[in-house]
DNA sequence: CCAAAAGTGTTGTTTTTACACCCATGA
DNA sequence: TCATGGGTGTAAAAACAACACTTTTGG
C-alpha cells in the first residue's frame, strides 16, 4: 500500500486521476492533550469553515489503505490505524449551496468542479494518536492543520459535524470492549494518566482505585520499576502496554484477555 | 423512498441506468425456523454458487434506501429494516476469473459486462425477518429465492462468505446491547422460543431461569394470559414485545431500559 | 508541617451463575 | 403413571461501587 501519493494541487487543477467517483472517506482522529480530547482539522484555503481530513478512493486499494494514505497526503500523520465505522450516504450531505463557491475558491478546474459536484457517499474512520508524537502538516490546500477541542471547533463543512458525533459515539461504545490508550499516551504513562484518557473520552469521572484494579485485570499492562519524578507531589508509578496482550484484547475483546 | 422500481431483465440487456458505478450493497437475511437460523440465498440462473440478494444504490437515495429497494427487487421481501455493518474493499473481491463468464451465461449486454468489470466496493447490510411471515420470490435473473442453513450453504460467489460470516458476528456482538427478536418470532411467542433463538444466534445453550429473569428484567416483554395449547406437555405463556420500550431499547441499548 | 496527589484494602450491594423442585400435559 | 417440558426461587460467587487511611513530595 502507499505505492502512489497524489499531487493534490496538480489534481484539482484538472489532472485525470486514479480516483473512483462517488466514494469518498473522511478521517476523525482524536488526540489526548491538557486533558481534553481534540480531533484533528483542517482550515482550506479561503473558506471560513474546518473539515475533516478526507479524500478519495484510488482504483487499485482498499478502504482502509486510502484512508491511510489520505491522512498522510493531508495532514502528513503517518502509518495511522484507522477503523471504519459509518457510512454516510444521505444524497443531500454534500450538495450544500456554499459547496461549489468554495470549490471554486480553491482554485479548483471547471472539469474538477463537475467531478465535485457529484453525489458521494462518505465511509467514516476513526483513529486515536498520541497527540505529541505527531506534527501536523497542512496540504498545499489548506492553511493549517490543527488540533480543536470538541467544544471550540465551530461549524464543520458539510455533514462533518455528523460524522464526528458518530465517531465519538463509536469510540465511547468500544471503550468498554476494546483496550484503549496505546496510541493515545506516550509509551511510558501513568495509571492517573490513563484515568483522565477515559474520563475525557466518556465525559465523566472513575474511582481512582477501581479504575486501576480494573485495568490491571485486563493483563494489558506493564509495571515499570520507574516513577514519573520531577511532577509536584508523590510520583506515581509509570507503566507500558503489554504489546502481545493489547493486541489479543484488540481482536478478541477485553473479556477474554482476563 | 422506493418511488423507482428497476427492470433487471431491461437493464441487463443494456439499457441505461441510474445507478452508481463502484457502489454496491449485499443483504444478510436472517431467518429462524425449526430451531435453526437461516439465511436467504439466490440461485442466480446457470450458475452453480449461491449469491447474496445484492445490488446497486441509485442516484438518489440513501444506501439503506438502496438496501430495502434492492431486497425487495430480489427476494419480494418488503419493508425489511437492514443495518449497515460493514464495508467491504478489496479490489480482488469481485475480480474473480470465473466471474465474466457466469454474467455472460445470465445474457447480460456486452456494454454491461464491462461495467460490472469494475471494481465495487460492497456495503453489507443484514436484516432479521420471522421466516413464516415472508414469502421469498426470486427476481427475473434467478432460478430460486431460499433458504438455507449456515452448514448446508456451500461456498457462495465471490467475497460473500466473508460478507456473511462478518454479519453473523457483528448479529453476536449486538445481542446484548440491542434486543433482538421482533423480526424474527411471530406476534405471540413463548419464551422457550425465544430462548432456542438465542441460543441457535449464540450457538450455545443458556440456562431456562436466568434466561427468563434477565429477559423480563428488560421490559419489553408483555406478558399474555393465553397459553400456547396444543403442544405437547405443559402449556407455555405467550408473551409479545412491548413495541414502545422495544424500540426505545433498539435507540438507546437495553441497558438504558431497565 | 501542610496541601495535594498517589498508593493500597475492605465492605456492602448488585449482578451473574448454578442448581432443584413442583406442575401440567399427552402418550 | 410417566416422561417431558415449563414454571418458579434461592444460595453461592463474582463483579461492581463506595469509601478512608497512609505515603510521598514540594513549598
Amino acid at each position: 500500500m502507499m505505492e502512489r501519493k497524489v499531487d493534490l494541487r496538480q489534481w484539482l487543477s484538472g489532472a485525470d486521476n486514479e480516483f473512483l467517483p462517488h466514494i469518498s472517506l473522511d478521517c476523525v482522529v482524536f488526540g489526548f492533550h491538557d486533558g481534553a480530547l481534540k480531533i484533528l482539522l483542517l482550515k482550506m484555503q479561503n473558506l471560513d469553515q474546518l473539515a475533516l481530513p478526507g479524500g478519495f478512493m484510488m482504483r487499485e486499494e482498499t478502504l482502509e489503505e486510502a484512508a491511510i494514505r489520505t491522512l498522510e497526503e493531508r495532514t502528513g500523520l503517518e502509518n495511522i490505524f484507522l477503523q471504519q465505522f459509518h457510512v454516510f450516504s444521505d444524497p443531500a450531505r454534500n450538495d450544500s449551496a456554499t459547496r461549489l463557491e468554495d470549490l471554486k475558491k480553491l482554485g479548483m478546474h471547471p472539469a474538477k468542479l463537475e467531478w465535485f459536484a457529484q453525489r458521494f457517499i462518505s465511509v467514516g474512520f476513526y483513529a486515536l494518536v498520541e497527540f505529541s508524537r505527531v506534527r501536523p502538516k497542512p496540504d498545499v490546500l489548506s492553511e493549517s492543520c490543527d488540533w480543536y477541542s470538541l467544544e471550540e471547533r465551530g461549524k464543520l463543512v458539510l455533514d462533518h459535524d455528523q460524522i464526528l458525533d458518530t465517531a465519538l459515539a463509536t469510540l465511547r461504545m468500544q471503550l468498554n470492549h476494546q483496550p484503549v490508550g496505546y496510541n493515545l499516551l506516550p509509551r511510558k504513562f501513568t495509571m492517573p494518566e490513563l484515568q483522565k484518557l477515559y474520563e475525557t473520552i466518556l465525559d465523566k469521572k472513575l474511582d481512582r482505585r477501581n479504575f486501576q484494579r480494573k485495568m490491571l485485570s485486563y493483563g494489558i499492562l506493564n509495571v515499570l520499576d520507574e516513577k514519573r519524578t520531577g511532577g509536584a507531589y508523590k510520583a506515581p508509578y509509570l507503566y507500558s502496554f503489554h504489546l502481545r496482550n493489547y493486541q489479543k484484547a484488540l481482536r478478541q475483546g477485553l473479556e477474554a484477555g482476563a
